[in-house]
RNA sequence: GCCGAUGUAGCUCAGUCCGGUUAGAGCGAGGGAUUCAUAAACCCUAGGUCGGAGGUUCGAGUCCUCCCAUCGGCACCA
C-alpha cells in the first residue's frame, strides 16, 4: 500500500557442500520474520538467501562422486530450495553464485577494484601440506609442529602469486565507522571482539587462488580464480543488480539487516565494509551475528549423529506443526551471543505452555464465550468502566513494544509483545469473571465490553504474532469474523484499537491441539 | 598461550554498573480453589554454601585479589 521505505535483509549464501540442517533454518526463518514483519509495516521488502557453489571443497567433492561440480552443486542447491519450501520462507530471490549473472557482475566489481588500486598483484608465502594440497596458517603449523597433521610428512615452505585486497588501507575509515555507528554489529558482544581483533591491526587479504579451478576467473589473469569469500560475499549486491547498470532493484540498497551465524563475522563486519568502501557503496546499517544450535547439550557433529538435519526437522513439524516450529526457533534460539540448546523436551514444553496453553487458549475461551453469551456475534464496547484495566493502553502499549523490538531484531522480544498481550487479555476474564457476569441479566452492558475487549485485543495480539506463527493467525482471523491480508501493508491501520470487530460473526477455534508427549521426537530421545 | 565472557532455586535466566531489611521471575514439580476455555487460566508452595578461597567494609551475588569450571574470539575459516 504505502510501499516506500525500501528493507533489504539477507542471509548468508549457504555452502554447497553441506547438508541443509537446523542452522540453515534458523537463520533463513529468521530473516523471514523480520521480511514479514516489514511487509505488513508497509515496507518495500527484499529478502534475499541463496547458495554459494565455488570453492576447492566442492570441486573435490564433485571429483570423488565423479560428476562435475557444477552437478554437484545443482543437487545440492536443490536441497537448501527445499528447506524454503518447507518452512514457506518467503525470500524475494534466491541466487547462486554460478549464475551467469553473479559471476559476470563479480567480474565487473573486482574489475572496478583493481582499477582503483584496491586490488593488486602480490606474492604469498606460506606453510603448505604438499598431501593436502593446501595452505595452512602459522598458527597452525606450529600447533602441528610444522608437519602435516594428515600425512605426518614436514610442511614446506611454499609461495605463490595472488591478487590481494588492500584491506590495511581502511583500518581507519572501519574505525570510524563503528565509532560512528555503534549498532553496525549485533549483538554487542560481538561487536566489542570486532573491535578487539580490529585494533590489532589488518593486513591485506588474498581474494584469489590459483590452486584450484571451480571459481570465477579473475579478470584479465585467469589462471587464478577468485577466491570463495569475495564471491560469496558480493552476492549481496549482484542480487540487487548493483554491477548491471540501472535496475528498479538498486532501490534496496543497502541492506537493512546481514543477519550470519557467529563463524563468518569477520568478513562481514570487517571485510565486507571495506570492500564497499573502495567501492564507493553504502554500508548496511547492521549486521546480525547469531550463535549457534548445540543439540540436547552437545555440540552438533557427525560422530555424535546428533545433527538436526531435515529429516529430524520434518519429525517435528509433523508432530507440532510449522508455526510451533517457528516459534520454538525464535523464542527459544540463539539470537543471542551465546550458544542455544536444542532439547526435545524443552520444545514440548515450550509448544504447550505458549502455544497451546496461553495463545490457543485465549482465542479459545473468549470466542467460546461470545458463541454462548451473544450468539457468535461481537457485541459494541458499552464503554463499561473496570477501574484498574486499560486493555485499548495496553493494546497500544504492546503494539509500540512490538515496533522497537522488530526495528531492533529483538524477534523474542516481539513475540513477548504479542503473547504479553494474551496474557493480560487472561488475566482481564480472570479478574473480571464474564462467565459469572453472564448469570446476571441486568449486566449485560458489562459482560459486552468484556468480550468486546477481549476479542479486540486477540485481534491486534493476532496480528503481532502472524510473522512467526503465520498459519495458524491466518485460521483465527476468519473465526474472529475478520479478514485481514498482511499483504496491504498496514499494519499501522490494523492494530489500532476500535470497535473493528463490532458485529462480525465469530466461531470457537481451537488452535494448538494438545500434543501426547508419547508421540513425539522427545519420546524418542528419552528410549 | 593471549584477549574477552560466563558460573544465582531441577531447567532457563534477572539482579552485580551507582555494595544495605527475610536473594527474584518464568518453566517444571507439589497442593488448593474454580469452570468461560484444549484437565486450560487463577491462588499458594521452592528454603537455593548467589562456582571456590581470601580481602576491603558497620554491612557484599553486588567492590578487590587469587583459584576452579565452562564458553567465545585469536584473520583467509563459510
Amino acid at each position: 500500500m504505502t510501499h516506500s521505505d525500501p528493507a533489504y535483509i539477507t542471509t548468508p549464501i549457504y555452502y554447497v557442500n553441506d547438508r541443509p540442517h537446523i542452522g540453515h533454518a534458523y537463520t533463513t526463518t529468521l530473516c523471514d520474520v523480520w521480511a514479514r514483519a516489514m511487509r505488513f509495516m508497509g515496507r518495500d521488502v527484499f529478502f534475499l538467501t541463496g547458495t554459494d557453489e565455488h570453492g576447492v571443497k566442492v570441486e573435490k567433492s564433485a571429483e570423488a562422486r565423479g560428476i562435475s561440480p557444477q552437478a554437484l552443486a545443482d543437487e545440492n542447491a536443490a536441497e537448501f530450495r527445499k528447506v524454503m519450501e518447507m518452512f514457506d520462507l518467503t525470500n524475494d530471490d534466491f541466487i547462486r553464485t554460478t549464475e551467469p549473472r553473479h559471476e559476470r557482475q563479480v567480474q565487473a566489481l573486482v574489475k572496478r577494484l583493481l582499477d582503483t588500486g584496491d586490488v593488486y598483484l602480490g606474492e604469498f608465502e606460506g606453510w603448505y601440506d604438499e598431501g593436502q594440497e593446501e595452505y595452512v596458517t602459522e598458527t597452525k603449523a606450529k600447533e602441528s609442529d610444522f608437519k602435516s597433521p594428515i600425512s605426518g610428512k614436514p610442511l614446506v615452505r611454499a609461495n605463490e602469486r595472488n591478487y590481494y585486497f588492500k584491506l590495511s588501507a581502511y583500518q581507519e575509515r572501519l574505525e570510524s565507522l563503528f565509532e560512528a555507528n555503534p549498532g553496525f554489529v549485533k549483538p554487542e558482544a560481538r561487536r566489542n571482539e570486532v573491535l578487539g581483533r580490529l585494533r590489532g591491526g589488518l593486513q591485506d587479504v588474498p581474494i584469489t587462488r590459483t590452486n584450484f579451478s571451480w571459481g570465477i576467473p579473475f579478470p584479465g589473469d585467469e589462471e587464478h580464480v577468485i577466491y570463495v569469500w569475495i564471491d560469496a560475499l558480493l552476492n549481496y549486491a549482484t542480487a540487487l543488480e548493483l554491477a548491471d547498470g540501472a535496475s528498479d532493484r538498486h532501490r534496496h540498497w543497502p541492506a537493512a539487516y546481514h543477519v550470519i551465524g557467529k563463524e563468518i563475522l569477520w568478513f562481514h563486519a570487517v571485510i565486507w565494509p571495506a570492500v564497499l568502501m573502495a567501492l564507493e557503496l553504502p554500508q548496511p546499517a547492521c549486521v546480525y551475528a547469531h550463535s549457534f544450535w548445540i543439540s540436547e547439550g552437545q555440540k552438533m557433529s557427525k560422530s555424535l549423529g546428533n545433527f538436526i538435519d531435515l529429516p529430524t526437522i520434518e519429525r517435528y513439524v509433523d508432530v507440532y506443526g510449522l508455526d510451533a516450529w517457528r516459534w520454538y526457533m525464535v523464542n527459544n534460539g540463539p539470537l543471542g551471543a551465546t550458544d542455544a540448546d536444542f532439547q526435545a523436551t524443552g520444545f514440548h514444553e515450550t509448544y504447550t505452555t505458549d502455544l497451546v496453553n496461553t495463545v490457543g487458549n485465549c482465542a479459545s475461551r473468549t470466542t467460546a464465550m461470545l458463541g454462548k453469551y451473544f450468539d457468535g456475534i461481537v457485541p459494541a464496547d458499552t464503554g463499561f468502566d473496570f477501574p484498574g484495566w486499560d486493555l485499548a493502553g495496553d493494546a497500544g502499549t504492546a503494539v509500540a513494544k512490538w515496533r522497537a523490538a522488530m526495528a531492533d531484531f529483538a524477534l523474542d522480544d516481539a513475540c513477548d509483545a504479542g503473547i504479553g498481550l494474551l496474557r493480560t487479555v487472561d488475566a482481564f476474564i480472570n479478574a473480571t469473571e464474564p462467565f459469572k457476569v453472564a448469570k446476571d441479566e441486568g449486566r449485560r452492558d458489562e459482560l459486552a465490553s468484556i468480550l468486546a475487549r477481549c476479542v479486540e485485543a486477540v485481534r491486534i495480539a493476532s496480528v503481532l504474532l502472524w510473522p512467526v506463527i503465520p498459519g495458524r493467525m491466518e485460521t483465527l482471523w476468519p473465526a474472529l469474523g475478520c479478514d485481514l491480508d498482511p499483504g496491504r501493508g498496514d499494519l499501522e491501520a490494523v492494530a489500532a484499537w476500535g470497535d473493528t470487530l463490532k458485529g462480525a460473526t465469530t466461531r470457537k477455534i481451537a488452535l494448538f491441539p494438545r500434543v501426547d508427549p508419547a508421540t513425539t521426537p522427545a519420546a524418542d530421545v528419552a528410549s
